[in-house]
DNA sequence: ATGTGTTCCTGTCCGC
DNA sequence: TGCGGACAGGAACACA
């Protein structure tokens, strides 16, 4: 499911739910997701109060206070490509399982001290989880290797041409290494490119200096765009509200192999091809 | 040191 | 309907 922006719908969904709420109640069901499980996960969860919820990439940071055994601690939550949060109780006046009990793949569910039951949900298992000071969350061996934040101040097309200086990749991969820039996946890579008129296969190194400032704005407006729309929607994934994101209607290239360019008088077809063992979409005629 | 291929796991979809 | 294979929003890891 997500890359930043379904990442961020979802932040957003949950923290009216979660932020100020004390976790009155967590049940640790299946406990190997990509890794196993830290040490006595539900335990150091329970009792706790939110103090609110961040994004850092494709991960969710939720902010816990400190009690009188742990520091001021950070539930880091990665959603994989399966992952999802739902959220049922009487903050949306309604329960959403009609049939009783929890469902095959859900991992991890909490209950507030408002009745609120948030669903962590994994059928592939990619998904993360950890529990980390927040005093020290920089250094999580996980975050600590991310390149800048697309949406903040650091991302720019002259910190994309020094990341891009000098690397014999493809534009397409560069882009999917969180190296360079964090919280972008197959979709967004995609659709940015588009946008910006840049071959997937052009190698990162070889973009002139004008092309690369230009590839940077749409990288970000791709991104914003996404997130206004709630995220995109493949299959059957929902928004943490139950409301379904609808980005996915303005896919330009992705996951439309065939389709007429939408770029105006380009006149092309959108092409599939497998770079580095993934899916891309593009069109040969806009895209140089 | 970089760049690419493989792997983890389950579900879904498509062609026969 | 069933079955096999391809493929899926990620990214760590092994290897050239």
């Amino acid at each position: 499911m997500p890359e930043l922006p379904e990442v961020e719908t979802v932040r957003r969904g949950l923290e009216p739910v979660l932020a100020g709420r004390v976790l009155a109640h967590v049940d640790q069901r299946r406990p190997d997701l990509r890794w196993p499980l830290p040490e006595r996960f539900a335990e150091r969860l329970a009792g706790r109060r939110v103090t609110g919820l961040g994004r850092r990439s494709k991960y969710m940071l939720i902010g816990l206070e400190a009690d009188d055994r742990s520091p001021e601690e950070t539930w880091i939550v990665h959603l994989g490509m399966s992952g999802r949060i739902l959220v049922s109780g009487a903050m949306l006046g309604e329960f959403h399982h009609a049939a009783p009990g929890p469902g095959k793949h859900d991992h991890v569910i909490v209950t507030t001290d408002r009745g609120d039951v948030v669903t962590y949900n994994d059928a592939r298992r990619f998904g993360a989880r950890d529990l980390w000071p927040t005093a020290g969350l920089e250094a999580h061996p996980l975050l600590a290797g991310l390149g800048p934040e697309p949406l903040g101040n650091a991302f720019s097309g002259t910190a994309l041409a020094a990341a891009f200086a000098g690397k014999r990749a493809p534009v397409k991969a560069a882009l999917l290494d969180q190296r360079v820039v964090a919280g972008l996946g197959n979709i967004y890579v995609c659709e940015a490119l588009h946008r910006a008129g840049i071959s997937p296969k052009r190698l990162a190194g070889s973009l002139s200096r004008s092309r690369i400032e230009r590839l940077a704005g749409e990288v970000v407006s791709t991104l914003n765009d996404a997130i206004a729309a709630g995220g995109s929607s493949l299959r059957d994934y929902r928004q943490a509200d139950g409301e379904l994101g609808y980005f996915q209607h303005s896919f330009r290239v992705y996951d439309r192999e065939g389709a007429p360019c939408p770029t105006q008088g380009c006149g092309g077809t959108i092409r599939r091809i497998v770079q580095s063992g993934r899916s891309t979409f593009h069109c040969a005629g806009c895209q140089r």
